[in-house]
DNA sequence: GACATGTTACTGGTCGGACCAGTTCGCGGA
DNA sequence: TCCGCGAACTGGTCCGACCAGTAACATGTC
């Protein structure tokens, strides 16, 4: 319950009971304090509490019920996706478990978007996508570039496919990659990162073969988890 | 702006706001006009206006800045999966490029589940798939039904991949398809829904054929097109 | 004793008005 | 012309009151 006078007073009192949530010192079902007794509790107003619960409410975390109590909801049965980049680190400490689920997701996004992009790609989405792939085997790149660049490559991907829900869902992903970019780092050294993956997929694409760039892609996303600690 | 007695007011106030800005009269980087002018607009108090504000904060549709004003962002850059369920049906009527995408995604989304649980289904998780195919085969299923049990297979087969990543996105597409479940119901008519795909699909994830699995559920997906109006 | 009922003490929802705290922008002086 | 200061915005927080549902307990009836 520490201050960082940076936050709102909201946004604060919103992550101590996030954390709480996610963390399952909050059990589902379980009813919250009433706001009047958060307020005391928070030192501060009722007002501000309600801000706290409604944001609280909006992804899904608690049930507001007029006259009844506020009662936590149960994340894996109601939540969106939104509260991702909160559960990959609960308390600043990201969570392997759920590491490893965001990379098999991270293996099924990337082909399904070289597989899509193979199919619906413009001239101008090849050369920006070989573009990438170029910057991408530059030797002299160091990891925080490659870093950079190959998130660009993914969202240029994304946009080949001009699905929107894509887009959606990327967003959310990207949301985490910015919160813990340090944590995706050791993907990028060296022995690790191999842009050739790029290389073949912006090619495949170029030739309009789905299957080899969504291969390509597969291969990347499988070679990354070498990367992971 | 009519009245429904049952929202309360501050969701009537988010709604209205919401459909302005995803239907466009709202362009992104507007602003917004100051709470105190749109709590005499929609003659409400300041404090629930800016819960109403808070919500569509919540979800990425606007940005509040102390002191600044409050301005509309760009949904397709700012906001996350969960805004789904508003964007495919602006103003009641369902947009069917939105429509499409939801349906490619669909397929990348069995195919994917089908292939992870190929390889870490349990007994009890075949078992629970092939019941649910089972049922799916009977003849005498009337349509509403096969849209329950379809739903329950997806979700199965979700659940058996073990992936909460996967199953929070499952949320966001369920509440899709309980807020606009007519509109699918054309995919489960007679002539164009076929159970034999669960089955093959339960069939392979028995024998822990991950490519087998997938290829079927994609099968699945690609033939419910054909139910699209 | 079992059950319907009404009272009451909660809960969240809305209100209004006050003040604090940042941003923006234009007016006035150097 | 340019800089800087301040007024007039903006959103953020607080207070205290009252409205509106809920749930549980006490009461009365059968």
């Amino acid at each position: 319950m520490r201050e960082d006078p940076k936050k709102r007073v909201a946004e604060q009192i919103a992550s101590s009971l996030r954390e709480r949530i996610l963390g399952g010192r909050l059990p589902p079902g379980e009813a919250l304090p009433s706001e009047r007794e958060l307020a005391e509790q928070f030192e501060a107003n009722r007002s501000t509490v309600r801000e706290a619960l409604h944001r609280l409410e909006a992804v899904g975390l608690v049930e507001m019920r007029h006259g009844g109590a506020t009662r936590v909801r149960d994340f894996l049965v109601s939540a969106g996706l939104h509260v991702l980049p909160w559960l990959i680190a609960p308390g600043g400490r990201v969570d392997e478990a759920w590491l490893r689920d965001l990379h098999e997701v991270r293996a099924m996004f990337l082909s399904f978007c070289a597989e899509q992009a193979a199919r619906k790609a413009t001239i101008d989405d090849v050369e920006k996508l070989e573009a990438l792939a170029a910057q991408l085997a530059d030797p002299k790149a160091k990891p925080a570039q490659l870093q950079r660049l190959d998130w660009s490559f993914f969202e240029a991907l994304v946009a080949t496919t001009q699905n929107r829900i894509l887009t959606l869902i990327t967003h959310v992903v990207h949301d985490v990659y910015v919160q813990h970019a340090p944590r995706f780092a050791a993907i990028y050294e060296k022995d690790v990162f191999d842009a050739r993956h790029h290389a073949h997929a912006a090619l495949a694409i170029r030739r309009r073969d789905a299957a080899a760039a969504a291969a390509a892609m597969r291969r990347y996303a499988e070679s990354a988890l070498r990367g992971r600690p």
